[in-house]
DNA sequence: GACGAATTGGACAAGTCTGTCTAAATTTAT
DNA sequence: ATAAATTTAGACAGACTTGTCCAATTCGTC
């Protein structure tokens, strides 16, 4: 620890890994266990690591769950950001490019281990920390629901869908997304691709049925024309 | 204890009054407090009752945990099949009377204590107990759903609605019904009466815009006049 | 190879919790 | 009013956790 090239105070490489396994083997625990059936001993078992290293690396099980919780909150972000880049701005078969957006949000945002984990997590712990989960609140949905509703907006206006609110919109296209994999979800289950398939093919049918332009052909051409140009 | 009007081994009436009682702190502080972090003397003074009481009653934590959740499950059944019988069969105003039904589904079935209690539970604990949750989706999803389905189709039928699939219209129906109250429900909280018509408001009128007859008029009128006569 | 920092394992005190046991008090039905 | 059943409060052992302390060891770097 003498100089890096980092600001300071970055211990060796070493030390990050076993920060990282650490947080891991943490989400695997608190998430299976809940809070306050987790304990030290089984993450650090986990972990792979001794009980003390969690102590230094974390001080108590308390800040060691709100490390967690802003760590899977930011990976989850990311990984909606990403998804939500790749949303068919210009599509070539609404419906088909559609579903493929659907299928993505789900695998990739939801049910994936970071967005099985935060989920569980928010839906256990959430009352107990209620700043913690405000936060989470502003920097999670607060700020990929606009994100998605400015791309659906963007579509609409585009001349692909006719759709009065675009914030509506997009948390019901998600919801009719996932809108057959609500039980298995509850229980803590991950739904087959197949389940997945299906539920983004029906919900994305629906969304279409009710915010696909009347008359598509003429204007919709127009407007993506112009668009891609 | 002699001889009573009902089969036998069923106690005195204060019994039933202490059971109840145990019954409703129980699930309240395991709801708050999850299995692991709930303990007995606080449920036992929630309850009014002696920590000797409760053991008496139910043996041990476990099989308290387990009471509590078949009885959640029940009395949600009954919550449910009771505002399915509410179902809009004949209506007079379409949008009007799904989303009246929207909203009491929302209301007496999702948002009231025993509602919230069972979902809270399955989803902090369905992992850890496996046949006690594959029951609850047999008593519960498995039978509400399809009754709910079969409503649809029944409106459909009638020329009210134009569904292929009435399974999954029923499920989206409720989706997009929730669409706008996801983040609420997740960490735990009941939305306000005008947050739920908000959103059963937005979802059934997208519902209507997919599956609402084509050519209503015409068609609606004669198949309800058959209906009603 | 030598140095300093990090990790380890194990012991430890203090606290909590479950489930049992008791004797006394209370309730319920006859 | 009396007898049986139930409830109560409290004490209790056994088990488990958290968080601390420490000496020995390992790791990463120079």
């Amino acid at each position: 620890m003498k100089h890096d090239v980092s600001p300071d105070s970055i211990p060796p490489r070493g030390h990050e890994a076993k920060r990282a396994s650490i947080m891991d083997a943490a989400g695997e625990v608190f998430c299976r266990e809940s809070f306050a059936g987790a304990n030290i001993d089984m993450i650090a078992a986990e972990a792979g690591v001794s009980r003390q290293t969690i102590y230094n690396h974390h001080g108590d099980k308390e800040k060691l769950f709100v490390a967690i919780v802003r760590d899977l909150t930011e990976r989850c972000n990311a990984g909606i950001f990403a998804t939500i880049s790749t949303f068919p701005d210009q599509p070539k078969d609404l419906e088909t490019d559609l579903i493929a957006f659907a299928v993505r949000m789900t695998r990739n945002c939801i049910c994936n281990r970071d967005g099985k984990f935060l989920r569980k997590l928010i839906q256990t712990e959430g009352e107990r920390y209620p700043e913690l989960f405000a936060e989470w609140r502003e920097q999670g949905p607060g700020r990929t629901w606009p994100a998605i509703a400015a791309r659906f907006a963007r579509l609409a206006h585009a001349g692909f869908l006719d759709i009065e609110d675009p914030d509506v919109a997009a948390r019901q296209f998600l919801a009719l997304a996932n809108a057959e994999l609500q039980t298995t979800f509850m229980l803590g289950g991950t739904p087959t691709d197949d389940e997945v398939l299906q539920s983004a093919t029906h919900g994305v049918r629906t969304f279409l049925r009710a915010f696909a332009r009347r008359q598509p052909a003429a204007d919709a051409q127009k407007h993506s024309a112009l668009a891609g140009a």
